[in-house]
DNA sequence: CGTTTCCATGGAAACGATTCCACGACCACA
DNA sequence: TGTGGTCGTGGAATCGTTTCCATGGAAACG
């Protein structure tokens, strides 16, 4: 670790440290034969301007967070690559933390971007406003919330509006003749987990479907809790015909064990998964999905986060979600409810 | 943005700078009215210490980066996953980069990551030595290379031999009575590009299957180059009648593209991947893979950058890697090569 | 030619923390 | 009672950079 400082590079050029500093900020009040040589002997050092020192003199450091919930769920993998390309074409950097879905991660990751003096913080907030989250609007900290929101915070966000896709949904399974269908839910801690529950309750009651509670399965939107859901979901005296995971991770688990049990998906059982993932088409059968753009979710977080850094308070935004109906979500098989010896 | 800094709690704790500072950096030498009144004071005024500040006085920053080529492949996101989760374990915060696959990002990111004085960095490098990896080495930053290396650079590395999953592979379609094998190539500017290609390349020529060049498409790790290497594989004359996929991105294009033509994978066409992806197993057929193990991949890596923090140099670690059969690369169908009708 | 304006420059202060050093209080021991 | 050691404390230096301010020389104006 050999630090080279600015110092150096003034001694080098036989200048001082201040016009150094000038010429390596652009700043215009300098001569032609002083930036000659502060550049020169820059390059010949490989000076590299120390961003702490910066960031301490400055009040800005060009930099964001992003925190998302899991890196491993592809929704949340390619919101942090359009965040981060959007970030990047505003010439800031992303700093990139997981939470994992757990509380004391997110804690721990916000702790370390405000002691990093982020300009902003892009987040999918976990949880309710307790915690590292209220540190931030507390000191007035650039957030902008992105996929969740968290109740009673006056926080610009992004969302889906999950409603109208599940609404079609399950008006699509009711359609093609399913009455009970199980839905595996995300955790209550998350303001899309309530969402998305809620939708389902207010759909299945509004078409006339089962309303038994024994349906819903609560996961925590990572994988292993899809597989446990459909375990709970197939032990059921009557057991549903078709189940809707609310996230893609939960549907991956879900389909594991659908495989494992031999339950053939689109013909034993139907399932609907919400995230579009780019391979769940080309499961066999194509996977029927509530879809979002997380493009648009990424760019405009982005946008907003930039108006609030520059003293705007930009309005929120719902992004729409619709049914891309495929082949995993076709009529129950005939026999239905699923006879024992497919359990 | 409020700012608080260690001159306010001090004051509000009635003592100087210095005793706050000792009190919250836990230094034994202080008395105990002393520690209960700073830390009440940086309790009700929420201090957050400055980390910049911090690190400019002290020499580390309890902080290294990661910097992966694609977070959208999922084995990188997996790896992102078990580094960041491994240095959190060692108190380490990691800050993940994203270099798209390309180098003008890696280098953007190399620059961010050296001046905020990350004490140390793990990275799946792309290109040759130049650029701003070579600023890595000359001043001593400490460095990991991790799933990749770059020729003539003296940097401990975690590396999976991919050779003997390769052989395997091509072994396992020549058992089954496949003679000619597409191969879908990762980039030749990276170091996993060429050895699985030489490998391959090796592996073809010792068992006296078809050395057609034509046979090799060369992609760039991402799932589009993956559609046109099969795009451009059964446009040929004599078609390939199995694939060879060098990573899973690129093997999801595949896969795609085959879907598309309506051909049948594990029956017209046989398809093994780089890479074990958790749903690959889902797919139907399962996905025949070599797989190799990022967990340990990951945690390695962690436990290295931790040695040459500490001024040790540990010796470069490879991993194995080995075929698992699924069903995708079965015999080749009885017609073949695969008759024009189905191109 | 003298005075004002302009501008490149260097010295020094500032940012917010840590840490060295000196100081005073206290206790213990001779 | 005097000396030495321990211990908590505050002042000040320090890290590397930016930026304010003063300075001095050159150019421009009357």
């Amino acid at each position: 670790m050999v630090a080279i400082t600015i110092k150096d590079v003034a001694a080098l050029a036989g200048v001082s440290v201040a016009t150094a500093s000038r010429v390596l900020s652009g700043s215009p009040a300098t001569s032609p034969e002083a930036r000659a040589s502060v550049v020169t002997a820059a390059a010949q050092l490989d000076y590299r301007p120390n961003a702490q020192a910066r960031a301490l003199r400055r009040t800005h450091t060009e930099s964001i967070g992003l925190l998302v919930s899991d890196v491993r769920n592809p929704f949340f993998a390619d919101l942090a690559h359009t965040v981060e390309q959007a970030a990047l074409a505003a010439g800031y950097v992303t700093l990139l933390g997981n939470a994992n879905e757990r509380k004391e991660q997110q804690d721990r990751y916000l702790e370390t971007l405000i002691s990093r003096r982020v300009d902003g913080i892009v987040v999918a907030p976990l949880g309710d406003g307790s915690g590292s989250i209220r540190s931030l609007i507390k000191r007035r900290i650039p957030t902008v919330f992105v996929d969740r929101t968290v109740d009673g915070l006056d926080v610009p966000s992004v969302t889906t509006d999950s409603e109208t896709g599940i609404r079609q949904a399950v008006a699509h399974l009711a359609a093609v003749g399913h009455t009970r269908i199980g839905y595996i839910s995300g955790p209550q801690a998350t303001s899309t987990g309530r969402d998305r529950f809620a939708a389902f309750t207010r759909a299945v009651a509004d078409l006339g479907l089962s309303q038994d509670p024994e349906l819903v399965y609560f996961g925590d939107f990572q994988a292993a809790s899809g597989s446990l859901g459909v375990h709970a979901l197939l032990e059921l005296r009557r057991p549903p015909t078709a189940l809707l995971a609310a996230d893609s991770p939960m549907a991956v688990g879900a389909i594991a064990i659908l495989h494992k049990r031999g339950l053939r998906i689109g013909r034993d059982i139907a399932l609907i998964a919400f995230d579009d993932i780019e391979w769940f088409a080309l499961l066999d059968p194509a996977l029927s999905v509530i879809s979002h753009s997380v493009e648009d979710m990424g760019r405009i977080a982005v946008k907003m986060l930039l108006e609030v850094i520059g003293g705007g308070s930009p309005e929120s935004v719902v992004l729409p979600s619709e049914l891309l109906i495929r082949e995993s979500s076709s009529a129950p098989a005939p026999g239905a409810p699923i006879s024992p010896e497919f359990v």
